[in-house]
DNA sequence: CTGAAAGCGCTTACAG
DNA sequence: CTGAAAGCGCTTACAG
């Protein structure tokens, strides 16, 4: 058992007040009563109660993050720099991992359970929409991230999908692909992602007047290697196979490209491919990957400041802030140089 | 503001008493008293507080996993392992990153703050060892991941670096090859990773007759892509460079690969590649990653139960697990196969 | 500069 | 089956 406050208090000789102060390093304390105190806290291996503290004072400290999957390399990345940017304001970041199960969300979310002794929220929402969140019973400041559209008044951070996947198409047109596929559409009305860059895709080749090919646009479940790798079998398998792939995230790129690679087809040459995300491992595929780069830190930070603009009191709008993104072009639509 | 279980209860006209059984569905409640009491509840929206249960109660459900970096693809994984097993268990796990910062690392486990909300941890430490560990104020149980050496009496899991090491060697001897490399060697005292894998690989070596050439054992600062594809770049600039490399992690492999093949040279056809971890990225990668696999499942199994125990009392003597591990062949030794 | 005491929101023996 | 009350370990206005 940790030693309490009252222990301390009397083994030193004073009130718990009186440690109180000393523990918490306020000013008014006698020096001497000061170190006397010390040497019990010392003795008795003294560390507060993070529990009962937080009880009395209101506030944890702690925030929560809670993502879809945390071994999907994008969300490890936002975690790091949320991580990053919540240290800074002194708060410790605990995350969590819903698989974008709308039960599990709903549970840590609306907080139900033991998972509410956060100061503030971070949530990326894959089934949970606008109903849902409309009426928490909760108080706890809640920022969202990503596509999932709320119109319950909640601050939400988001990048321009639409306009991403354009940019991503318009840089496949521009280097003259004709048959440009898509792989990572969703059909299900509760994710909204692939939607979104299924419209991109189509108004860039509406733009270019390229004909927009249904049987060019696959579906996936996840947003997976496996997918991806599956998904460019079944394109392989067309009588007239694409000359470019727009996928809609890096992993599904990564799993295509091992499909594509395994049927000794060469990366761009045969099939050029832009993937979505920037993760480490396109980074160091081969070839590299061309991909959108959404700013990690940019969003973290933002997600962050939000959160600690509520916890202070902030009653103004909630915010909708877009997140800047950028084309990263690389080997998978430029060619390799061997050196 | 949410409502209190005060609040709750004179809207009721019960005493709180009756609330809380309510809420936590003890029997002993007469019908329409639990019906009236309920039609309360609802009407304020009531949502239990839990950090006052917490603090009353002397459990808060929730499990802290602190590991080096969650966007290391190995952790991450193995993450997803810990949550699922803790839930089935009826456990919450927040996760914490510490970069295997010595600093960050005290923080977490010495729970001298805030973090200190948890029932129980399960750590991975990078930085800190047997001494630091040793007399921790807190009564919070522990255990341990990984292969810093802990004789602190904790309990601990990890793998046998040294035989995995061994078995990963052999198969590139068996292969043919003769000049075989190692990259993730590690001089740092307190990063006992690299240097028990090494000693495996020389175990191998010198079983097998073939000469330990230092000039052909790597050693990095981290095990992450960039630091593998610098070491291959090593080891490609040496006047007689290898025909085969083990990767302590598949991380450094996977950098390594990059730079074999930007270079135009073939895997396995030139060099051969073993990594470590199993991750996902290097089922993907091409050629596909041959690999120790450690079993995750049963790391996070184990690592979940023997908290457990330690929180319903058990004080018998700190077990020392092994996690089972094997090899995976897969093409960066056999072989593409295109099909 | 320090003490005695209230209270954060729960749970739970103790009575009845 | 239900109420009045103590207490988990802190923090902090109120006195002095």
């Amino acid at each position: 058992m940790p030693a309490t406050l009252r222990e301390v208090a009397e083994r030193a000789g004073v009130s718990v007040r009186t440690v109180s102060n000393v523990v918490n390093d306020f000013p008014q304390v006698a020096p001497d009563t000061r170190a006397k105190v010390q040497r019990a806290l010392d003795e008795l291996g003294y560390q507060p109660n993070a529990v009962a503290r937080t009880l009395r004072r209101g506030r944890s400290g702690l925030i929560a993050l809670v993502l879809p999957e945390l071994d999907v390399p994008y969300f490890a990345e936002l975690t790091r720099a949320v991580i990053e940017q919540a240290a800074a304001a002194g708060y410790t970041v605990v995350v969590d991992q819903t698989d974008g199960d709308p039960v599990r969300e709903r549970e840590l979310v609306m907080r139900g359970s033991r998972a509410a002794m956060f100061d503030g929220l971070i949530f990326n929402p894959l089934a949970l929409g606008d109903a849902d969140l409309r009426d928490r019973p909760s108080s706890t400041p809640v920022v969202l991230l990503g596509e999932r559209v709320v119109q319950g008044g909640l601050d939400h951070i988001m990048v321009d999908n639409v306009g991403a996947a354009e940019l991503a198409t318009r840089h496949l047109i521009a280097l003259g692909r004709q048959r440009i596929a898509a792989i990572g559409d969703q059909s299900d009305e509760s994710r909204q992602t692939g939607r979104l860059r299924t419209q991109g895709y189509q108004n860039a080749l509406r733009a270019a007047g390229v004909e927009v090919v249904p049987e060019l646009i696959r579906p996936t479940e996840f947003f997976h290697r496996a997918d991806g790798a599956a998904a460019m079998a079944d394109l392989l398998a067309l009588p007239d196979p694409p000359d470019a792939v727009f996928c809609y995230n890096d992993l599904l790129a990564l799993g295509a490209l091992r499909t594509i690679l395994s049927r000794g087809l060469r990366v761009p040459e045969d099939i050029a491919l832009v993937g979505f995300d920037d993760i480490e491992d396109g980074r160091y595929s081969t070839p590299s990957l061309t991909t959108i780069r959404p700013d990690k830190t940019q969003i973290a930070k933002h997600a962050v400041q939000l959160l600690l603009n509520r916890l202070d009191g902030d009653q103004s709008a909630p915010a909708e802030v877009p997140a800047d993104y950028d084309l990263v072009v690389r080997e998978s639509t430029t060619g390799i140089s061997t050196y």
